[in-house]
DNA sequence: TATGTCGCTCTGTGATGCAGAGTATATTGC
DNA sequence: GCAATATACTCTGCATCACAGAGCGACATA
């Protein structure tokens, strides 16, 4: 059975990855205006992410404030592609013998 | 931003509840060794499951030995179907102007 | 009747998720 | 010009969680 790299398999985690993955840089505080959640929450994920390798930081003190930009790696976007993709599979593994006739399958498919 | 039920966003509570959707009544025998997890760990989030309302228990103690048999509930059923519609919309939301060129959405999209 | 297996359930512990306090700099009001 | 507030994080402590393995009763086998 696909197993869900649990990095990413956390709710806050996949939002962040998802959003930066489209987003591209980003500081601080629009992720947590985007994602809605408080400083410390945030901080701690990020550095999950980083530690891992999955996310990188590019911290600005040229200007006004001391900014960070954060960014999806290479390594990241890879990861955040399998993670997807055994999502998929995981639910696509539910068959259509569901008793309400509701096929996941369908259901993740976009259009 | 699209949240994510942190009940099933959980690896092994995801791949329970996408197992149990497909297979329907399931032992806990069976379903220790198709998720290839220890007793208590399997235990423990079950009983989450079942405090949800999510998943039921058929106990029968008729046979050789007492078995229990787990199932999705109706509304373990219906939270999966909203889950999965939030993954995948919370995927789609990252756009294709990704810096690599691929796009979630096509990965999401199945055959 | 001792030994082992099956099918769970309970318990302890290390890790995780989270909010809010803390810090440093900058800006605004008086 | 100086207190008050805002911005942009980072650190700390605590409640909850995830997990492995011990425990337990019923049966089966030697």
């Amino acid at each position: 059975m696909e197993s869900l790299d649990p990095l990413l398999h956390q709710p806050l985690r996949t939002q962040l990855a998802a959003f930066l993955a489209g987003a591209g840089e980003v500081t601080f505080t629009d992720l947590k205006r985007q994602l809605d959640v408080s400083d410390g929450n945030l901080d701690s994920h990020l550095k999950k992410l980083i530690a891992a390798d999955y996310v990188c930081v590019r911290k600005e003190t040229s200007g006004i404030r001391p900014q960070s930009y954060y960014a999806l790696t290479a390594s990241g976007q890879a990861a955040l592609h399998t993670y997807v993709a055994a999502l998929q599979q995981l639910l696509a593994f539910a068959p259509s013998t569901s008793t309400t006739g509701w096929s996941p399958v369908n259901v993740v498919t976009v259009k």
